[in-house]
DNA sequence: ATGACGATCCCAGATCGA
């Protein structure tokens, strides 16, 4: 008989694992997610200290790394099969890692995405980062929650966009700012919703309140002038809404030394026997 | 209030993030 029958999913821009190797090995003691994803990892898959976390339980590992740049990883405690990565707008940047776990008989698919910052100015004519970003965002649509084999399907990590009006400190300044764009977040809930996929963070947090995962090193003060961004999302099948037992956002963690600009997401689920 | 920061890289200033 299996006496687990909760799995915990984490997500986190971690900006640079090298660096944070230590921030990232507290934040597993403390929450002991079943699965971690990573994004902006910045090392070669040769160069992912994976040994560490293999003695903290996290046996099984998918990366998608590339030098000094991006970068994706999986990293848990259950078995991963099927994993792929997806090179998108034909660059072999690492930005999406996927596999599929199996728990309390079922499988869940789950993707982790890094999606394009998308540069300054939020003009694909001028900017070819915003192009990129609009092009990897219509590649996306192919990533349905239908798309292979599977009962149930998260996709989570750093889509950098702020969708919603209180996603961001200020929706009327940050309308011309990259990441809050009104084609961008059109574009990105417009896909999210023919793919099939739920926000659920926000089933969890309505959005009549402010929520944001990411807040600027510039800042002097990041908890006193407090102008976040959700920049980082849980998305899943409309069959996982009920299961998620908890939804967190670890604000904390964005005060902790030498962080990362974005704190981690986790999400719990109750699977059932 | 798009930055006053912080990361990467042939190690030091250019480039990127958002």
């Amino acid at each position: 008989m299996r006496a687990s029958s909760t799995l915990t999913v984490a997500t986190w821009n971690i900006n640079s694992v090298r660096l944070r190797q230590g921030l990232l090995e507290r934040f597993v003691l403390e929450h002991e997610p079943d699965i971690v994803c990573l994004q902006e990892t910045k090392c070669q898959n040769g160069q992912f200290p994976a040994a560490p976390f293999r003695k903290l339980g996290y046996e099984h590992i998918a990366l998608n790394g590339q030098k000094g740049y991006h970068g994706v990883a999986t990293l848990s405690r259950l078995p991963l099969a099927q994993i792929q990565c997806r090179s998108f707008c034909g660059i072999g940047d690492s930005r999406h890692v996927e596999c599929v776990v199996e728990i309390a008989g079922r499988r869940i698919r789950l993707h982790n995405f890094y999606v394009p910052a998308g540069g300054d100015e939020p003009d694909r004519d001028v900017n070819p980062k915003f192009a990129h970003k609009l092009d990897f965002l219509e590649e996306m649509r192919c990533v349905t929650t239908d798309a292979g084999t599977h009962d149930a399907a998260l996709l989570v990590g750093d889509l950098n966009i702020a969708p919603l009006e209180n996603d961001v400190w200020s929706h009327r300044q940050l309308l011309k700012v990259v990441s809050h764009t009104p084609v961008e977040t059109e574009t990105l809930e417009d896909l999210r919703r023919k793919a099939g996929w739920t926000d659920l963070m926000r089933t969890r947090i309505p959005p009549e309140e402010k929520l944001y995962t990411w807040w600027s090193y510039r800042a002097r003060d990041w908890q006193a002038s407090n102008r976040g961004r959700r920049l980082d999302h849980i998305w899943g099948t409309p069959n996982l809404v009920s299961p998620m037992s908890d939804l967190r956002v670890l604000t904390q963690a964005r005060g902790w030394p030498k962080p990362s600009d974005h704190v981690p997401v986790i999400a719990r689920f109750a699977l059932g026997a």
